[in-house]
RNA sequence: GCGCCCGUAGCUCAAUUGGAUAGAGUACUUGACUACGAAUCAAGCGGUUAGAGGUUCGAGUCCUCUCGGGCGCGCCA
């Protein structure tokens, strides 16, 4: 526990001690706090009161009363205590202990923010996953973005997680891509152009094709017709997921697990799930087609799994995905999913009931459109490919923090407009430099009392005393609680709203203090272990949504 | 037609998951650099939370309906 939960959990207890004390209820209370929006309401706020108008059958405020009687002030550290609107209890505290968070962040430093509030669940988060046949886009770089942010919350809020991408390397989206690249091979020979009809038409096989005729000349001409697809299937998809690891590692995301489709077929997994799902009485035949009985967990209609030609639809394998992940053992399974794919839920979660277990261990995230605007316009999709911008083009543009930031500034389940010129406007309209720039700013503060030769030290922390001081400090003792927040409720975006504030609370205290004083070196050498502090902070906190803290700007 | 998501300040978005006077940024107005980085700060302006009902001590949040936008609805993936 750190300091700021300590004094959080000794005021639950006192206000639970009280309201036994007063006799309001038998039972065991649960105690919520929460902070007050205004100051003026003091550092927290309880509705106990209210939530205990129904069993005590006593009006809120005469609840309050009693339990503000009964408290033991002393042993919950509180200052002030009163009763506010229908029935809120507002407490101010004695601020002594910020003075320990100071201490806390200096020792733990990059760790600054780690708790154990996930309790080592095992979660695994499955995002991207876009099939290896082509460029990232737009979309993406909006799930790669909230997903790997979601993650590296989960894991310093003490959840055991795992980053996996679901690798489609199977199914005819690959049988294209390979018929694609020898289309596009032989009209690198001067032969006819054979583009299959839902072929893949970008410029990146086109690319595969000609490197191919570069190294190999016609030797593929010859092969038969089954050895050169294969061949061209081989290497179209070494290719493109090369490609894939290189634009999603230069996004600062990394997986722990790249999970391949294709071994599933080879370990026989598929077989194993139909068979579990047969067993289980959820398969039925009809039509000459095998179907899955989904609608028996909710789903609007029944699925088929195995098509009246004997190959699979896309759902069967999915389901074996599925099967194969809940047997890895973790606790919770994450998937981050276009919007264009909600409509796959029900029959996904229906798919994980049937199989045996429950449909909430499955959470689904859903990630909005993006869309992208220029010069207050709409920007269109480009007219000769017929894609959206890629994730590659998007960094290249805009710069990786500011695409980074503005993705991780928005909840994903909201429609997002991308501005262009904001994200590459170097200014102060831009948001991701406002952040960046206080932790510039404390850097160049720390150079200079270096040079000055000013010592930070803990030892006159009672000095910060200012309002402003004691802003910057709460909202540094803020950090640990607010990524356990962002965790539990996979709300990532969280994390920047707090940078955010954070910000503003050291850059008002700046302009109001003057950090490296001569005339007071005890003050001068607190207030350097507080902007060390929130240096750190600022640092773990940009860390965690991908985002590069620099020394200077 | 049915389903899911969304609708909050001129614009882009928050809102501790049902709590107090709905907050930030941006834009606009005013003020602060002979003090450590003015990509900053201080202050002001800006709202019938799309609309109408309902649930209760209390609703942006939950329920119903209407309007508007997005995305789905295949033996495609």
């Amino acid at each position: 526990m750190n300091a700021v939960e300590k004094v959080q959990h000794a005021i639950k207890q006192a206000i639970s001690e009280a309201v036994q004390k007063a006799e309001l209820t038998a039972e065991p209370v649960d105690v919520f706090l929460e902070s007050p929006k205004d100051k003026a309401n003091g550092d927290y706020a309880t509705n106990i009161a209210m939530q205990l108008a129904r069993v005590a059958k006593k009006a809120p405020r005469v609840i309050a009363e009693a339990i503000v009687e009964n408290i033991d002030k002393e042993a919950a550290n509180i200052e002030k205590i009163e009763i506010a609107g229908p029935g809120f209890i507002n407490i101010t505290i004695k601020k002594d202990y910020l003075q320990d968070v100071v201490k806390l962040v200096l020792e733990q430093k990059a760790d600054y923010g780690r708790s154990t509030s996930g309790g080592g669940e095992r979660i695994q988060v499955e995002f991207v996953s876009a099939n290896p046949t082509g460029d990232l886009h737009l979309g993406h770089a909006r799930g790669s973005s909230v997903g790997d942010s979601l993650c590296n919350v989960l894991d310093m809020a003490g959840y055991d997680v795992s980053r996996e991408y679901y690798i489609n390397d199977a199914g005819n989206q690959i049988n294209n891509l390979a018929w694609s690249i020898e289309a596009r091979y032989f009209e690198a020979l001067g032969q006819e152009l054979n583009m299959p009809e839902d072929g893949y038409r970008g410029q990146d096989i086109k690319d595969i094709a000609e490197e191919l005729v570069k190294e190999h000349g016609d030797k593929f001409v010859s092969l038969s017709k089954e050895d050169r697809f294969e061949a061209f299937r081989k290497h179209g998809l070494k290719v493109e997921l090369a490609k894939l690891q290189k634009d999603l590692a230069d996004f600062r995301v990394e997986f722990d697990v790249w999970f391949s489709e294709t071994s599933l077929y080879e370990k026989g997994e598929i077989e194993i799930a139909l068979d579990k799902l047969r067993a289980n009485g959820h398969i039925f035949e009809e039509g000459g087609a095998t179907w899955f009985r989904s609608t028996t967990f909710g789903d609007d209609k029944d699925r088929v799994l195995i098509k009246n030609d004997g190959s699979f639809t896309y759902l069967l394998p999915d389901i074996a995905y599925h099967e194969d992940k809940l047997s890895r053992g973790f606790d919770k399974l994450i998937n981050i999913w276009g919007a264009d794919h909600h409509g796959y839920i029900p029959r996904m979660k229906a798919a994980i009931e049937a199989l045996g277990y429950d449909r909430d261990t499955l959470e689904v995230s859903i990630i909005q459109m993006v869309q992208l605007y220029k010069d207050g316009e709409k920007m269109k999709m480009s007219k000769r490919t017929g894609k959206a911008v890629t994730m590659r083009e998007l960094v290249e543009l805009v710069g990786l923090d500011a695409v980074r930031y503005f993705f991780a500034m928005r909840s994903g389940d909201s429609h997002m407009d991308f501005d262009l010129d904001l994200a590459v406007s170097q200014s102060n309209e831009n948001p991701v430099y406002y952040s960046q720039y206080a932790h510039a700013r404390i850097n160049s503060i720390l150079r200079q009392a270096e040079e000055q030769g000013f010592i930070a030290s803990t030892d006159n922390l009672s000095l910060l005393a200012s309002e402003k001081e004691i802003d910057v400090l709460k909202k540094i003792g803020d950090f640990p609680q607010v990524v356990a927040d962002a965790a539990k409720q996979r709300a990532p975006h969280r994390v920047t709203t707090y940078i955010h504030e954070l910000a503003a609370n050291f850059h008002s205290f700046y302009n109001a203090n003057k950090v490296l004083d001569t005339s007071d070196e005890d003050m001068t050498r607190a207030r350097l272990a507080l902007i060390t502090a929130v240096k750190t902070t600022i640092a773990n906190a940009l860390k965690l949504v991908g985002v590069s803290a620099p020394e200077k700007m």
